[in-house]
RNA sequence: UGGGGCGUCGGCAAGUGGUAAAGCCAUCGGUUUUUGGUACCGACAUGCGUAGGUUCGAAUCCUACCGCCCCAGCCA
């Protein structure tokens, strides 16, 4: 739990989809005895992301919606990239998520055996072959979409010698790409998938998990069905990418010895704006050091956001809210924020702490006095209780709260102007005292002691409020300021002779040395994120010391300061012609404005 | 020159023939506020890729066209 352990609702609020009305549709009408069971099937080779949590969130979430239940089963197939390190961090992840599976997670290659056999059942049925061509000319004789396929020459043995030759191929006999187990379906199918595709090739390869007792592995094609069969899966959900292997996989479980036959159903991949998912780039990132890690609070995946501060319940509340369908679009980021801020709102405490210190004094406070406020944990819940903060008369303010010239609208500090110190008392700035360069390194000011507390004594009306720390007490703390790892918002979009890398955004993260935060933050335990009001959320970081406070920013709260600031400044209001003028069609698909990224 | 999908507001997405299209995010305006946060109120598609057709009536049915995505791994 990165926030504070309180009960996760989950609400089921997200819109009707497709897959439930199908599901519902099929325990109407009686299918598959009325049972729903589900199954998540990631292949152990890379750490599961947001995209990967929206898979979860359907796979897991129509299980538990319909009472039934969700497996989890990795889809080691191929021993190539798979590793037990990966096998871990995705349970952990799921885990994390609030999800449950059913019984203990199950593997493909747990049923090695089980496919061997169905394997020789096909042999023996005439529905499959040894095919001993090699890879280019298997290729060759697939054809292609415009060229129907030309049968191979083996395609008629014998079912004794095909028999044989696969008791051989998983005896080791033969080295890799001597002999694949093709399916015989139909070399002329205009789906490419049909044309007698690969069962089963031969790979040297230790596995993670059976070690060295095969060198024949299945395919994700025919390992997959089955799999689901054996598991008696009645919804097995996937990607769109699979539709044009859902024949093939009906052929699987109509022609090999299992007793049901579950349905697959495809839905639309999770694509986020100014994020990267998918595997391989991501895989990219880390080994060219671009990040610093899997877990990189900048990386999207689940391990990278749990490090950052964003709370599970946010991540599946978003997944609800952006639906299920056919269609592959992308999903405005601002949504996913917007997730993560409802819920952190919820249940961080808030805290101050100065990013940027700029020390205040105040002239009229004693020089050894010192006051101690007490301020409510979370302004909406009393629960979370009230912590101490001390007062004193030198104090931190953040630098961005002051303005030697202040600009029009402005409710912050500056030359003159009095402010409150949030919980505590009313100020005036008398002078600004600045260093041989000009810049400003320390403000004057005095307080009004009747407005202890921070009411102003005759009611008048003090707009600003600034957070502020004790310079005496404070502590100090290293604050890492994450922003969207891409500039732009498809990464994916590149001119010639470039690469997603050309994106990256270069102030995905800057690192303050100096912030200083109020003291009783220093008790909050590493992986919980608070607020730290005014400013932001931030979780503290595995990477705090006794004597050093490491804060991760995972996101800013929203800032309508700064936007008003830019529209006034920018003088041209930009935005009119959408008001009215019905600007007939829409034209420019393919560039979106998207939010301006944070500043770092 | 194939096969499989998909086209509803800037983004996601409801809607499944009934009489002028939910919701959320974003955006804009306002109220409350000791976080310029939160909360709350309001605005935001005479329009459903285009063109025809069927019908008393169509985003929903039919036809044609256009556009976008996926498929030619011994990856999943």
């Amino acid at each position: 739990m990165t926030t504070d352990g309180k009960t996760p609702e989950r609400s089921e609020d997200g819109p009707s989809n497709f897959v439930r009305e199908l599901i519902a549709a099929d325990i109407e009408g009686g299918k598959h005895g009325g049972r729903v069971q589900t199954r998540f099937p990631p292949e152990p080779n890379g750490y599961l992301h947001i995209g990967h949590a929206k898979a979860i969130c359907v796979d897991f979430g129509m299980a538990q919606e319909f009472g039934g239940q969700c497996n989890l089963r990795f889809d080691d197939t191929n021993p190539v990239a798979e590793d037990t390190e990966f096998v871990e961090a995705i349970q952990r992840d799921i885990a994390w998520l609030g999800f449950e599976w059913a019984g203990e997670p199950r593997f493909a290659s747990d049923y090695f055996e089980r496919m061997y056999e169905c394997a020789q059942h096909l042999i023996r049925e005439g529905l499959a072959y040894v095919d001993s061509q090699s890879l280019e000319a298997i290729r060759e004789g697939r054809g292609n979409f415009y060229k129907p396929g030309v049968e191979s020459p083996h395609r008629e043995r014998s079912v004794e010698e095909n028999l044989d030759l696969f008791a051989r191929m998983r005896a080791g006999e033969f080295e890799e790409g001597a002999h694949v187990l093709r399916a015989k379906i139909d070399m002329q199918h205009a789906n490419l998938n049909m044309r007698d595709p690969l069962l089963y090739r031969i790979l040297k390869q230790h596995h993670h998990r059976t070690g060295d007792a095969w060198c024949i592995y299945p395919m994700y094609d025919y390992a997959h069905p089955l799999g689901d069969a054996i598991e008696d899966i009645t919804h097995s959900l996937c990607s769109l990418e699979f539709q044009d292997h859902r024949p093939l996989y009906d052929w699987v479980v109509a022609n090999c010895p299992v007793d049901t036959h579950p349905e697959q159903t495809e839905f639309g991949r999770l694509n986020l704006g100014y994020t990267i998912v998918s595997k391989r780039k991501l895989r990219q990132l880390v080994e060219e050091k671009h990040v610093d890690g899997w877990d990189d609070p900048r990386m999207p995946t689940l391990s990278a956001l749990r490090r950052r501060g964003v709370p599970p319940e946010s991540i599946v509340r978003f997944c609800e809210r952006i639906g299920v369908s056919k269609r592959d679009g992308v999903v405005d980021v601002t949504l996913f924020e917007h997730a993560i801020r409802d819920r952190l709102n919820e249940v961080a405490p808030r805290y101050m702490g100065v990013l940027r210190p700029l020390k205040l004094v105040i002239e009229n406070y004693p020089e050894d006095g010192e006051d101690v406020f007490h301020a409510p944990l979370h302004p909406e819940d009393e629960s979370y209780g009230r912590r101490d903060i001390p007062f004193c008369r030198e104090l931190y303010i953040d630098r961005e709260d002051f303005r030697e010239e202040a600009p029009r609208k402005w409710f912050r500090l500056a030359p003159g102007k009095e402010v409150r110190l949030r919980y505590a008392c009313l100020v005036t700035c008398t002078e600004v005292i600045k260093d041989e360069a000009g810049e400003v390194v320390e403000l004057r000011c005095t307080w009004d002691p009747a407005s202890k507390g921070g009411k102003a004594p005759d009611g008048r009306k003090v707009k600003g409020t600034l957070h502020w720390v004790s310079a005496r007490h404070a502590k100090p703390a290293q604050v890492r300021l994450y922003d969207r790892l891409f500039r732009v918002e498809n990464p994916l979009d590149v001119e010639e002779g470039k690469t997603f890398l050309d994106h990256v955004n270069p102030d995905s993260l800057a690192v303050l040395a100096d912030a200083r935060v109020e003291p009783a933050l220093v008790e909050v335990e590493a992986g919980r994120t608070v607020q730290l009001e005014r400013t932001g959320y931030f979780c503290v970081d595995r990477d705090t010391t006794e004597g050093q406070l490491v804060l991760n920013r995972t996101i800013t709260l929203r800032d309508s300061w700064a936007k008003l600031e830019k529209k006034l400044k920018g003088g041209a209001p930009m935005v009119k012609g959408q008001k009215k003028g019905k600007n007939k069609k829409k034209k420019n698909k393919g560039e979106q404005a998207g939010g301006a990224p944070d500043k770092a």
